[in-house]
DNA sequence: ACTTCTGTTCTATAATGTCAAACAGCGTTT
DNA sequence: AAACGCTGTTTGACATTATAGAACAGAAGT
């Protein structure tokens, strides 16, 4: 869990700062206003982006001179976690899911404290929770984050809390360090978890952990929906067939439960 | 098409050189093995990683102390293609395709004189042809290649075949930038195209482009297979379902056959 | 026609990234 | 068991290199 952000490269540094200002709401932005956005020098900015757009991270709008994200990152994207057999793997066990109880369902790993969903099933109501495949959630509020925290060291744990708080996203949050302890440690008995509505109101999941074949916990699953079809009755009958599905697939990848 | 390479900030140039040389062969890479790969010093690639590394966009194996890319790279690149509804819309259309015809159909949009495949289904066949999300490949030798390309400029043409050139994949590539003219000029024309062991021998497609509501070519869809099954008739019998399903993406997308 | 934005170019300066050498830790070899 | 050769890492001095400010060019709005 990195935390010192010392001997960082400075122009490096915003390159990265300059793609990471795009995003869904804004996904073309001129040069002045990334500079401003930045605190930085238009020419500055302008320098950067030149280079950014010799390697095709971003491109621009010939029209408006404006910028945008480009497609070199979809394919770096892409390549980090091609050869990584989970995503592959999983998606058949996902899909299976959801054709049996008609909700989405989502495959995330765990990366620097935070949750990333590298893989979804939609489910087929109008009604569906909104959610991206690369998009990243917090571990704490969420059922596949608190199914991989769960299982890793305390002092882990101790750390995800302290360098990334317990933002409260819902009523439900958990915000106490000390009942999130007293969850994890429920979830780890269990093997499987819930959220109820901890991250938003209305939405309720179950999910379970991944193992790999070092009985390492590596990733998770969840089946979430809102929480007029996600009863506590519906809640309860998931459980198994989350833990299933989560089982088959970490025995897919090498997991034994004997070791 | 950029063609300049001056003015480009060395240190943001360098750290993209690291993480451009992790591939699907080498996903680990020690600061000593990318430094003798790049012809640079040890101590500036390690700068760069720790900058890379305090981003996310590479990891470090705690046990070997080698290094791998990280999944910020993922979270970028699959922002640069949300919001960008093409991918979510065609995806049914390319299912239907696939359950029909029961080859492997991609989508690809261009990308700096390449195509980038963005969207796949997978044919049921054991026997299936190689390809990744994410992953580039030539115009001058793919159906989907050709079939944006048909649709360019000449000055777009010719500008793509002077900076990328006309590399012989196979004893069927088009390497004649005459030829290529040609051939385009009857895409042009007829609305589809083929790849006839262009690119690799055993492998055949047909594929089609995709316009949007400014009908300008912006995409194109394939169906692929092994040329035991893609015989001269059944390339014959797919070009109508390829050209139909393209149709329908591009009317999906606000394309109106009347503008 | 004037102002006020934009993206872009240029240049001097000093801050910054780079390189070389030294360090520390691990395995293998002698 | 000591010396070697290989890692990834730290340090510090130097000059390369990124930076910021001003000036430019073109478009859009007034």
């Amino acid at each position: 869990m990195l935390e010192n952000n010392d001997n960082i490269i400075q122009s490096v540094d915003r390159a990265f700062k300059i793609l990471d200002v795009f995003n869904l709401k804004e996904k073309e932005l001129g040069v002045t206003e990334i500079a401003n956005r930045l605190g930085l020098h238009k020419s500055t900015v302008f320098g950067l982006l030149r280079t950014l757009e010799y390697w095709g991270c971003v491109e621009q709008n010939q029209t408006t001179g404006k910028y945008r994200l480009g497609l070199k990152l979809f394919e770096l994207g892409n390549r980090v976690i091609e050869g990584f057999d989970l995503r592959g793997l999983a998606l058949p066990f996902l899909q299976d899911l959801v054709e049996r109880y008609r909700e989405t369902v989502h495959l995330v790993v765990h990366d620097r404290g935070e949750v990333v969903y590298i893989e979804k099933a939609e489910g087929p109501s109008t009604i569906r929770m909104y959610s991206q495949v690369g998009h990243r959630a917090p571990m704490h509020c969420t059922g596949v984050g608190k199914a991989i925290l769960a299982f890793r060291s305390k002092q882990d744990i101790d750390t995800v809390i302290r360098t990334k708080g317990l933002q409260p996203f819902s009523p439900n949050t958990i915000t106490d360090s000390r009942r999130l302890h007293e969850e994890l440690s429920i979830i780890r008995r269990e093997g499987y978890s819930f959220d109820n509505e901890e991250i938003e109101i209305g939405l309720r999941c179950v999910a379970a952990p991944i193992m790999d074949n070092n009985s390492k916990v590596i990733a998770a699953i969840s089946i979430a929906g809102p929480s007029m079809r996600m009863t506590d009755e519906q809640m309860q009958n998931l459980i198994v067939p989350v833990k299933e599905t989560a089982f088959k697939i970490s025995q897919r990848i090498g997991y034994s439960p004997l070791s």
